[in-house]
RNA sequence: UGGGGCGUCGCCAAGCGGUAAGGCACCGGGUUUUGAUCCCGGCAUACGCAGGUUCGAAUCCUGCCGCCCCAGCCA
């Protein structure tokens, strides 16, 4: 697999292993504080999808320093979702199996004269910190002694104060331009049980501690985040260049992803799971990867989306389009099916056989796959949409006296409409023609268009789930996304599928003429079938156009 | 009016001083028993703007303009 990509990252490393560097290795971090989305599987397969290519390795770590939000319910479900996507990691690791050493180098700090314990509460420090315009203002505990802070330090360490009482801080600079660098606080107090560490501890590391060092110890050859942390990489550097540790990485930032018509957050999504808004985390209509993969999207799909956004530092929002691309060319392969969304009940009036079967294969491009039986009989069901009794221009489907085929079935022809007494029609009674039989065809008609169909006879009756997108606008923000919310994103309809479908084990079909499905994986069952819609297919019916 | 970034086709994105790749979308046409797939063709005299350097600039320099990020004891 000849990989041919050339962003700066990947020229970045290939200049580095010129220039004599030993070996890639990366690392995925994620917070165990809810589900992966597709914006951290552009993080993944960048991550991942590097190291393969140089033949390097890559962590799985979860960055674990705030126990108030994390818990092993995400770890499993974020081991789950790399897994899904098909990569395999060194570890997992946890910054939380680096306490014991992140806390040694905090000490170390403290013996440089380089952090000091501040008793400044959260309102005061925020408060001194200064503006983007102006300087901040030093802490009046700036100047304790090395002794005197490793002594408070300990006692922090030992649970003698409480929440908040007072904090580790970095002694940089008040007056930096960076806002990160006026003393940023490095370790608070929380009395609170860790998901892994329990009440071993009750002070715990900030991020920009953390991370920096466990990049180090892990050996981390190319450190890869997101835009907003490039005012992050001085501190990072700050804390690396003044700890004794032998190696310093570099933080390399690239822009996140932006996708139309979603949001790109875990707290958002844990506020639409908590507000009941959706299902769940693995909602098939969110952008989690848990919900894609639900909604039937596969991780081939995923990389492939992946790697056509690419990667660059530029603000970007990817069309839908996009997306649905990909969807539908892995999708391409799975086997076809028929199923009718909106049934309309179709009687054939001439129609006498009994048990007929008829032959379908299972992909019409991939005939050597085999194929499924059709059962036929007089009475059909065809889609709502395929018949009109005054059809628009370009019009191919069934109209009154018009003829269309059934696909890898009859031509029929439409004799009469049958409606109830409010006018709506409840059937149609049409004509089949005998000679006109899929593959030995002597009737000489050419009808314009072939529709689905299923035999009312043997069709199995499944809920289908229409997904369309979770929000009207194209970029819903934390302000606006709960009003932004489309409220019919879910539509749910009984349709008529060919039995074969549910029969077999495949889950993802493509039901010809009305899109990509799969079996829903909470709720399918042979005996109560469920289908949700991944993505429609392609139409390129445009009535206004041409002759 | 601090600091850090980014501005190439509707969207994504190549380009790294030698005269604008590619993909998505869109528009034509062909094949087709899915208005799908597949195939062919079209789609930036132009790179935020203005100057400058150069034989030559999207690429270098200067100055503007626009957009994004930063004032958590979140990550």
């Amino acid at each position: 697999m000849a990989e041919d990509l050339t962003d700066f990252i990947r020229q970045r490393i290939r200049s580095d292993l010129a220039d004599g560097l030993d070996g890639v290795v990366t690392r995925f971090p994620p917070e165990p504080n809810g589900y992966l989305h597709i914006g951290h599987a552009k993080s993944i397969c960048l991550n991942f999808g590097v190291a393969e290519e140089f033949g390097g390795k890559t962590y799985l770590r979860f960055d674990d320093t705030n126990p108030l939000k994390e818990s092993d319910e995400f770890v499993d479900a974020i081991v789950r979702d790399v897994e899904w996507l098909g990569f395999r990691w060194e570890g997992p690791t946890f910054a939380s199996d680096y306490f014991d050493e992140l806390y040694r180098f905090a000490e170390q700090l403290i013996e440089r004269d380089k952090a000091y314990v501040c008793d400044l509460s959260a309102e005061r420090i925020r408060a001194t910190r200064g503006t983007l315009t102006e300087p901040g203002t030093e802490s009046p505990w700036r100047g304790r002694s090395a002794a005197e802070n490793l002594h408070l330090f300990r006692r922090m360490k030992a649970g003698e104060f409480a929440d908040g009482a007072c904090v580790l801080r970095a002694k940089i600079d008040m007056a930096s331009p960076n806002l990160n660098m006026r003393d940023p606080v490095l370790y608070r107090i929380r009395h609170a049980t860790h998901h892994r560490t329990g009440d071993a501890w009750c002070i715990y590391p900030m991020y920009d501690f953390t991370h920096c060092i466990c990049d180090a110890l892990e050996g981390i050859s190319h450190s890869l985040c997101t835009l907003e942390f490039e005012d992050h990489r001085p501190l990072y550097d700050w804390v690396l260049d003044n700890i004794a540790v032998n190696y310093h990485p570099p933080q390399i930032e690239f822009s996140r992803l932006g996708l139309e018509y979603t949001v790109m957050s875990k707290r958002l999504f844990a506020t639409l799971v908590d507000g009941g808004h959706v299902g769940g985390w693995d909602d098939p209509r969110m952008s989690t990867l848990a919900g894609l993969r639900r909604r039937g999207v596969r991780p081939a799909a995923v990389r492939e989306f992946c790697r056509r956004i690419g990667v660059t530092k530029s603000e970007n929002r990817v069309e839908l389009e996009m997306l649905d691309f990909c969807l539908r060319k892995d999708l391409q392969t799975a086997p076809r099916a028929m199923a009718v969304l909106d049934p309309l009940r179709v009687v054939l009036v001439n129609y006498e056989g009994g048990g007929e079967v008829l032959a379908a294969p299972w992909h019409p491009q991939h005939l050597e796959r085999g194929g499924r039986e059709l059962t036929f009989s007089s009475t059909l069901y065809i889609e709502r949409e395929d018949f009109k009794e005054t059809p628009p221009r370009k019009y191919r489907r069934l109209t009154p006296n018009g003829m269309v085929r059934l696909r890898y079935g009859y031509i029929i022809v439409c004799e009469e409409v049958v409606k109830n007494a409010n006018g709506d029609i409840e059937e149609l009674r049409c004509r089949y023609v005998p000679e006109s039989k899929s593959g030995s065809d002597s009737s000489n008609l050419k009808p314009k268009g072939v529709i689905h169909w299923v035999d009312a006879a043997t069709a199995v009756a499944a809920e289908v789930r229409l997904l369309e997108r979770l929000f009207d606008s194209a970029n819903p923000t934390p302000a606006t996304f709960r009003s932004a919310l489309n409220t019919n994103s879910l539509r749910t309809v009984q349709a008529q599928v060919e039995p074969a479908a549910v029969a077999s084990a495949e889950p993802h079909f493509q039901f010809e003429r009305t899109g990509y499905f799969v079996k829903d994986e909470r709720d399918h069952s042979a005996a109560q079938p469920v289908f949700n819609r991944t993505v429609s297919l392609r139409d390129s019916y445009n009535p206004k156009a041409g002759p």
